[in-house]
RNA sequence: GCGGGUGUGGCGGAAUUGGCAGACGCGCCGGACUCAAAAUCCGGUUCCGCAAGGAGUGUCGGUUCGAUCCCGACCACCCGCACCA
């Protein structure tokens, strides 16, 4: 008996699928469009069943959204610029571009086993000069905006390697190559101009209802909308030029519980200080040796340095308070200077703790201050903690001046600024915590920003027609620092303003510029321009975008905010400024960890397939299995998909991770997982076979029920499609094979079930459904096949069985019409021998029909 | 530290989103076929209990006729924190 056989059909189809042009994206302004988009991959060099996980899902979209009568594109590229191939150059030697390429070739072999309807033709990598080229003349055209600007920022610096640091290659505060203390340095970089779309970012978020709820929320308080105070301190015994201090705050309700004033370590006062005074040039010097990130500085034990300088209460100059420099307090933000309400923030509640200063309540939950309904008692125990409640929350102000005694947060901030700008004590002010977007980045295997550095002109964009500048190829990485830096050519350019010899900028672009914009470059990925008008007025927007939901800040922000440039600059039309009309994040891929240990005592991990049972094969020695993980590299449980495809097939691979876990929570990859799997699809096509082979005469009673499990099964797996829920799809796929291999329905119904069977499978395991379309002699490819509709009158049951609850416990239960009214539900409930034996002769309560779902008896 | 999320049988998970908890799959148990095994097919399988019955969706509390679903507190794990991609 023939045997299901992927190593043959795979491929088989693939062919097919290739001759045919099936997968070529076409314009075609007569039918609707549809973009599918995965977020694209980093070239490491081999796939892994994240991939997998995350190319399935978009395939089922893809090929689903096809047969619907779709012209679908759904493209692949690479997000090739990057840390890791300097670091391989750096290690192993070699070029970057060659170790890139390398393993774009490698990646690219082991996906297309994958049978992914990808239009192959329109695939790029960013680190390609006709993308990079293109992305230097919409960074030119930026600069003419002014959405790109230099300002000086930190960096963290590594003085034995000389080199900038990732905030990830910084490890306790040491480089994690040299092992040397990182230090912060300022250097001038380039800056986009994000933050002057904060607040549409922000107010845009609401419109994209096809987004989780969750990536809006975290972008929302990324973006950080804050209604505050800015006022100005008046200061005792500063230096010169510094006798008002600003601050920000968004809580000025509690102003009468100020008990310090405390500026952050960059704070230009700072800066003063440091160059006069050696105990604060220690300290500030202490302070930056925590890294850049705000993880690292708000993580950092709290400090402060009492400066001697005094500040005046706004409300009362007779009132001074202590000014810190102090290492939470962030320059970016506000003012980078604030002042302290130890009783209603939590950290500066620390902070006084630490320093002996004043912990004055300014409100109290809402009630806890009655009895002499006078001021606070004064001796009252000290508090143990801040009082923090949410601004929602009505409390009671026994130190307000403004607004009512018993008022929300929320309306005593309104009052207070009311107030303070009544008082010509500051203004309300709305800040965002949203910073400009840093893109220089000091490295070689980047795009080059396109402009020169001229004595007499300055800084100077390139002419239009030098573009691109290309990254030299004779570099190498066997020193520390830049490559370009000292390039004894490259540097050298000539001042498109003045002629003169000028240096060319050595700074490249962060990787997130290149993946900021490459979903537009798909829909015209040769074009000799970023963008074609038709063709992005035809594809965009994404219609369907998929990635991790690691990229629900960054990645994601950041190309709302160039798609925006994009239109200023006229690259893209008004309606893409929302590039990505929904978003779907996926879970990861997860496996069990295989441990022993060794003589001393360390961990020893082992790869899934050296283990058998909880025993190593080769040696027979019993692992520890600690419960599943994130596949990693270091921790040896990673599932390879090219050993998997040669095991079981691609099908096998694809329908295993679109099974059991609902798509957008982890999934674990399991042996016994795969062979059931594997199992299932060998069922489905013995079936197949043997349906094509049969010829059962009809049944009209078993017909019948067959053709309704059929319209049913429609409308459950394009419901699962439709609702990314692939794993229900799978499990109704499940459930009708079983339905079908047991019914004794004639052979033409059989086949007309197996047809239908052939098409629902066809997005999740598509070269078996090809494979069975041809055995039951379908016409032409499943892949081009009209999607399955269910007949909506197949879906409805003339009767259905109403369980019945006495108490919330279910009793009984009754079978009745369909439309039964409720007062005749009722009757038959009470009449139900079950019922009246549970009653036990107590009256009913209340009595309640849910019509169609339950019943529930109140006794 | 801050922001966001997740938690259901031995395991992955389902539940029309306030209406029968455990669909479907794995594993396990039993049976058929076989000299035997594999493969395949059929049946059973939340826990406690002989049963009647009781308990049960991370923990504790609340709202409701009814809570996996809503609210509050807590615990555990995961993601992000601006130079990883």
């Amino acid at each position: 008996m023939p045997r299901y056989d992927p190593a043959v059909t795979e491929p088989k189809w693939q062919r097919a699928w290739e001759e045919a042009g099936v997968f070529t994206a076409r314009r075609d302004p007569a039918r609707p469009k549809y973009y599918v988009l995965e977020m694209f991959p980093y070239p490491s060099g081999r796939i892994h069943m994240g991939h997998v996980r995350n190319y399935t899902m978009g395939d089922v979209i893809a090929r689903y959204k096809a047969s619907c009568g779709f012209s679908v594109l759904h493209p692949m590229g690479w997000d090739a610029f990057g840390m890791p191939a300097e670091n391989a150059a750096i290690e192993r030697g070699g070029h970057p571009k060659d170790w890139t390429y390398g393993n774009i070739a490698d990646m690219r072999a082991q996906m297309k086993p994958l049978g992914l309807s990808i239009d192959w033709s329109r695939e790029f990598a960013t680190c390609d000069p006709e993308y990079y080229g293109q992305q230097q003349a919409m960074f030119l055209d930026m600069l003419d905006k002014g959405l790109v600007y230099r300002k000086s920022a930190q960096v963290n610096w590594d003085p034995a390697d000389m080199t900038v640091l990732a905030n990830e290659q910084v490890i306790d505060g040491r480089g994690w190559r040299s092992g040397a203390l990182v230090e912060r340095r300022e250097l001038t970089q380039w800056f986009f101009r994000i933050s002057d779309y904060a607040g549409e970012l922000l107010e845009a978020l609401d419109r994209l209802e096809h987004w989780p709820e969750k990536v809006r929320l975290m972008q929302a308080n990324w973006i950080g909308k804050s209604r505050g105070l800015q006022f100005a301190f008046s200061t005792l015994g500063a230096p010169e030029g510094f006798d008002r201090l600003e601050v920000y705050t968004t809580r000025p309700d509690t102003l009468l519980g100020a008990s310090f004033a405390a500026i952050s370590p960059d704070h230009p006062l700072a800066r003063h200080l440091e160059r006069h005074d050696p105990e604060v040039a220690a300290f500030v010097a202490d302070c930056r040796r925590v890294g850049t990130s705000e993880e690292a500085l708000e993580k950092a034990e709290k400090r402060g340095l009492d400066t001697g300088i005094r500040v005046r209460h706004p409300f009362d100059t007779a009132w001074e308070l202590p000014v810190y420099i102090a290492n939470f307090v962030l320059m970016d933000y506000g003012t980078g200077a604030i002042f302290g309400c130890p009783a209603h923030d939590q950290r500066d509640f620390e902070f006084a703790t630490k320093y002996g200063l004043p912990i004055e309540p300014v409100f109290l939950p809402e009630g806890a201050a009655h009895g002499d309904g006078d001021r606070d008692e004064d001796g009252a125990a000290p508090l143990a903690e801040a009082f923090v409640p949410p601004k929602s929350e009505r409390v009671e102000y026994v130190r307000g001046f403004a607004g009512e005694r018993v008022q929300t947060g929320e309306a005593a901030v309104n009052a207070a600024i009311a107030f303070c700008e009544a008082n010509g004590v500051g203004r309300g002010v709305t800040n965002y915590r949203l910073r400009d977007w840093g893109l220089s980045r000091q490295r070689y295997w980047g795009c080059p920003i396109p402009v020169v550095h001229c004595a007499a002109c300055g800084v100077v964009p390139e002419k239009r027609e030098n573009l691109p500048i290309r990254l030299p190829d004779d570099v190498s990485f066997d020193r520390p620092g830049n490559p370009l830096d000292r390039h004894p050519t490259w540097t050298r350019a000539t001042c498109p303003a003045c002629g003169a010899e000028a240096r060319r900028e050595t700074d490249t672009m962060d990787t997130f510029v290149d993946s900021s914009w490459y979903y537009a470059r798909f829909t015209a990925p040769h074009a000799k321009t970023p963008t074609v008008p038709e063709e992005v007025d035809y594809w965009m927007n994404v219609d369907q975008y998929i990635g991790g939901i690691e990229h629900a800040i960054l990645h994601l922000l950041y190309s709302r905010f160039f798609a925006r440039a994009m239109h200023v600059t006229g690259h893209l039309p008004a309606k893409a400024i929302e590039p990505f009309d929904a978003l779907f994040t996926q879970g990861m891929v997860t496996h069990e960890i295989y441990m022993t240990r060794d003589a001393a005592g360390r961990p020893v991990y082992h790869l899934p397939e050296e283990v058998e049972g909880g025993i190593i094969k080769a040696t027979g020695e019993a692992v520890e299995i600690i419960p599943s993980a994130k596949m990693s590299k270091s921790k040896k449980n990673v599932v390879d998909p090219v050993n998997i495809i040669k095991a079981f097939g691609a099908d096998t691979a694809r329908w295993f991770v679109m099974s059991d876990s609902p798509p957008e929570r982890d999934v674990e990859w399991t042996a016994s997982g795969a062979d059931a799997a594997f199992r299932f699809l060998g069922r489905v096509w013995r079936l197949a076979d043997e349906i094509a082979a049969s010829a059962a005469p009809d049944n009209a009673a078993e017909d019948a029920a067959l053709i309704r499990a059929t319209h049913r099964t429609i409308a459950d797996v394009t419901a699962g499609i439709e609702g990314f829920a692939f794993n229900t799809s799978v499990a109704k796929l499940y459930a009708f094979a079983n339905t079908l291999s047991k019914s004794q329905a004639g052979a033409a119904a059989r086949r007309e079930a197996m047809g239908v069977m052939a098409q629902l499978l066809s997005p999740m395991v598509p070269h078996l459904a090809e494979e069975i379309w041809s055995m039951l002699g379908g016409e032409g490819l499943v892949a081009q096949a009209r999607w399955p509709e269910a007949d909506p009158a197949m879906l409805v049951d003339e009767r259905v069985t109403l369980p019945i609850q006495i108490n919330g416990k279910r009793r009984a239960e009754i079978t009745v019409p369909r439309d039964m009214d409720a007062a005749e539900v009722e009757k038959l409930v009470l009449a139900d021998e079950d019922v009246v034996r549970f009653l036990a002769g107590k009256p009913v309560k209340k009595l309640i029909v849910v019509p169609g779902r339950i019943v529930n008896v109140v006794i």
